[in-house]
DNA sequence: AACCCTATTGATCGAATGATCTATATCTTG
DNA sequence: CAAGATATAGATCATTCGATCAATAGGGTT
């Protein structure tokens, strides 16, 4: 099938020899996301050689076999980039609800709107790895069930939100992303205002302003 | 990296030999079907001839390459299986529009959170087929774009919806699709009353009752 | 029951794959 | 500037891949 060509641009043009091993190691793992973004987890070694200017064999000086570059590509990807004062800023109330969750949503966005985040997170959720069902139920405990109890709190009305419903509101942000970096269709290229309608669009739904 | 195991279970266990050939390629797709859904499109043969209980080289007897039993999966996966009167129910106005979208939802829902649909579609998206980009066009342009207009036809007072809105709407449904099929994390068996709340929220966002 | 058509098998090919190993050449150090 | 350390390249191995082809055997027909 109609597979993402995998040598259309080797990155670095021209390579200088020798480089010192953490400067190596570091551009083979930056390579590699990129890479692995592109053509997925199946992507061969010597591809992935090709588009860093090196040797295949250099690859296995730097990790032991191909799933440790894999792994090395998760830690880069994943590692750290959920800000850890996310679930403190959600349920900061002397802020506005509506106001926390824009901030949060335009932050979040600029993270998995990225074309390496969504593209690897969906080859490794496909793959059946367990980084995903973590990253989900973590994004669930710490950010959304605490967002349910901030709806509950902020509503002038008694409200009884489900769990689901903040699913929703989030699927419905996430595809964006979806739409532009796996089924590769035209997406708003600067997706605030959506979001924005989004959000509010929910929030009217349980009489918050 | 943890792939699914390719050969967990024969599907057919007792393989009775010299089928008609139009039985033993159907046979054939529907078991690449759930075959390709399972481990991706890197698929190997071998590995779909051992679910099957045949052999390799069987499988080029009725398709001349790999390719083809994944055309002919897609074929199987996705011809003929959106409804055609979907449009005209979703523009019937003697009948209240939230039971219209509803209806389709309901059925619709039936549809995209099939196992097999939900993963093919992605392992698709991802490889960059144009497959996708068709189906997602001809979404937006047969089923959401009229939807915008009903929005705007029902609502009480002026509105004006953004196509965005309705993405927003759908993506939100299909997202429920995404958590149980890619990421495989629990989701409500039964996702009629999500998309029941999803929908209301939605016409509550524009006065329709 | 014998025959023939052909669905199916088993062996195999050439290319590609992850990984290994030795030779080379570059940078640093004294 | 010489020499040692080591980052890198090139050749190669054992598998595995998609695909081919001749040999085999199942089952309908007479």
């Amino acid at each position: 099938m109609d597979q993402t060509s995998p040598d259309m641009t080797a990155a670095e043009p021209v390579e200088r020899r020798r480089l010192p091993p953490e400067e190596r190691r570091r551009q083979i793992v930056e390579g590699a996301v990129t890479f692995f973004a592109d053509v997925g987890l199946d992507g061969k070694t010597r591809d992935l050689a090709k588009r860093l200017g090196i040797t295949q064999s250099l690859l296995f000086n730097y990790f032991a076999t191909k799933a440790e570059i894999i792994e090395a590509v998760y830690a880069h990807v994943y590692i750290d980039r959920l800000s850890p004062d996310w679930p403190a800023r959600l349920t900061d109330r002397t802020v506005p609800l509506r106001t926390r969750m824009l901030t949060f949503y335009t932050e979040y966005s600029q993270l998995i709107f990225e074309y390496e985040w969504m593209r690897i997170f969906m080859f490794s959720g496909l793959a059946g790895a367990e980084l995903n069902r973590r990253y989900l139920h973590h994004m669930g405990s710490v950010i959304l069930h605490p967002l349910l109890e901030e709806i509950r709190a902020a509503a002038p009305q008694p409200v009884d939100p489900q769990m689901e419903d903040i699913w929703n509101l989030h699927g419905g942000i996430v595809y964006i992303g979806i739409r532009r970096h796996i089924y590769q269709v035209p997406t708003p290229e600067e997706p605030a205002q959506a979001i924005e309608r989004a959000v509010d669009r929910f929030l009217h739904g349980y009489g918050v302003t």
